[in-house]
DNA sequence: ACATTAAAGTAAAACGTTTTACTAATTCAA
DNA sequence: TTGAATTAGTAAAACGTTTTACTTTAATGT
């Protein structure tokens, strides 16, 4: 069954097409439609459940009410949150969101950049990987809305959001030591990101801060794309071969593969033994003893996220980019 | 800067839009194009980065290359993790997936519904919820590939993916009654669809197959939308005023805000209370001790979700439906 | 009474593609 | 050598909207 267009209702109405398009978009008055005539057609809409069609909407006025949402992985649950929040608050403004995962390549980011490009998305949401700075940075050239967040790529230049990586880790170290740690490990991941790194200074410093030597063979750096039975075998070498008292996972999946090594190795976590997760998770909370970890604020996060890409969309002119470095918390647990 | 359109590429090239059109299609052959002209044109194209605008390209075929997926919460891991993979197959075969929650709400489901309908997606995968089977119908009436997931609705006639709800929780309970448990709690939701009283029907026919007595004071039925707190607070109630001495709990997040009654009132799972989540989820691996789950098939879910929209989406006649149900495992843990 | 202005509405172009039906030039068969 | 078939390509319509510039009629001011 072919779909009702805007012909449609007009003929039924009697009216032109023209008329009835004034009408669907509220500018029946400014137009100078007469009251009989806008009931008219409305009724006829309303009872025909006729709707616009989009595609040919977006066509002709050049935007498609859809945010473009660039992220790792959907299913890590730190994104399919954030991702929950600002489809919800976009919606919320006449937004859709379509999200895609990019898995830490290039390639497939770039895929995306250009599927989203063709698809005249009006604005992007990116949480960004090494490498597509240049991609990147034709979006905003051609005038696109263009927001950075969880990750920053310091060249490129527009708003970013995220969370203060460097404090948080900085802070992590700094209760392991007062909690008298003397061999900090940290378990991190080998990709080239903005916040990683940062997570990464934040332990080298809160170290040198306090007299501590950085040792390179307590720093494990994981691959990224690996299958996580390696991953456990590489933390569990580190944890048996080594004397560590305390651990900052740098990411919540590392911290979960780190989890099920102790339990594996049979190692407790306890006065001698010490754990901070970065990116809370539900089974840190549950978990016997529940594993210190450091908050991100995700609903502060989107929000921040969604406000700026709104402010710019309503904006005409390019808005000044901003920087939204918003303080994590650690929560300690038991 | 106005990006490029297929005219520019025609101008540059000297020749007309429709060769172009043509060599972009892969038609050139079939349309007799000579070799040079199409080195020409595709060297062109290349160098300018040209990339044919969707919108209008959607307008003028009729279709988007977009699936839309329906679901109750992205944030929920089940769905998040389903999410992943159909994307990923999707995204193997040139189809884009918008997703959107519904949160349960029949308002915001029709409205979805609505929105994909004006955004001419190909196709629709829908976890659906009672109440729009209405506006099913009316989307398959009018040709468009539907199949259902996770929860079906029985007077709509179409494709189903879904695990084997029945058996996997009477399967459940009968492991408690094996264990010797008595007194068997259920706790559950209000949400009235097809996979949450199956795995109810499953647990009453368990009890009754071995001849124990059906005791409605031990069925929790947790309000769908209420804060996370009152939950909490109900199955303590439930734990601390009835002799249970097993607990299903019907979906992840119940059986995660059980976990964590569990701990506050220091209830320790073990010979005399044990506990069966549906659902998996990684806070379940690693408790301790684990918690034992009924798992559904992710992969194959999303499999065979993908499989049919896509054969549907490829054979010009209605193909006839389907109903897959694969079973779901019981993982006994610790 | 006439020119202006306002009211009520419409025709047609434009957005960027795909596709159908066509043309012109060349080759081929008999 | 002529008509048919092939090769190489193009003009223009169509998809369903929005929007600009226009027309026609009625009301108003002087």
């Amino acid at each position: 069954m072919k779909s009702l267009s805007i012909k449609d209702i007009a003929v039924k109405a009697n009216v032109s097409i023209t008329t009835v398009s004034f009408i669907i978009n509220g500018k029946a008055k400014e137009k100078s439609i007469s009251e009989a005539v806008i009931e008219k057609v409305k009724k006829i809409i309303e009872e025909s459940g006729y709707k616009p069609n989009q595609i040919a909407r977006s066509l002709r006025t050049g935007n498609s009410n859809i945010i473009g949402l660039i992220i790792e992985d959907i299913s890590n649950s730190f994104f399919s949150r954030i991702a929950r929040l600002i489809e919800d608050k976009a919606y919320k403004k006449g937004y859709k969101i379509i999200y895609s995962s990019t898995e830490n390549s290039v390639e497939k980011a770039k895929e995306l950049i250009n599927m989203f490009k063709s698809r005249k998305v009006d604005a992007y949401i990116i949480s960004p990987i090494k490498g597509i700075e240049e991609d990147i940075k034709m979006l905003i050239d051609d005038g696109n809305p263009v927001i950075l967040f969880d990750r920053n790529l310091p060249d490129v230049n527009t708003s970013y959001v995220g969370a203060d990586h460097f404090n948080a880790s900085h802070q992590s170290i700094q209760s392991f030591i007062d909690q008298g740690k003397k061999n900090i490990a940290l378990v991190t991941t080998d990709i080239n990101v903005e916040q990683i790194v940062e997570r990464y200074e934040g332990y080298k410093k809160a170290l040198e801060d306090n007299g501590i030597k950085y040792d390179e063979s307590l720093v494990l750096k994981i691959h990224f794309n690996q299958e996580e039975s390696e991953t456990i075998e590489q933390i569990k070498v580190l944890l048996e071969n080594k004397k560590v008292d305390a651990v900052l996972f740098a990411t919540n999946y590392l911290a979960i593969s780190g989890l099920k090594v102790l339990k594996k190795i049979n190692k407790k976590i306890g006065d001698d033994f010490a754990v901070i997760a970065y990116d809370d998770h539900e089974a840190f909370e549950l978990h016997t003893p529940g594993i210190s970890t450091v908050q991100q604020p995700l609903e502060e996060i989107a929000e921040n996220v969604i406000k700026l890409i709104l402010k710019q969309l309503s904006s005409k002119t390019k808005i000044e980019n901003q920087q939204v470095i918003i303080p994590a918390r650690l929560i300690i647990r038991d």
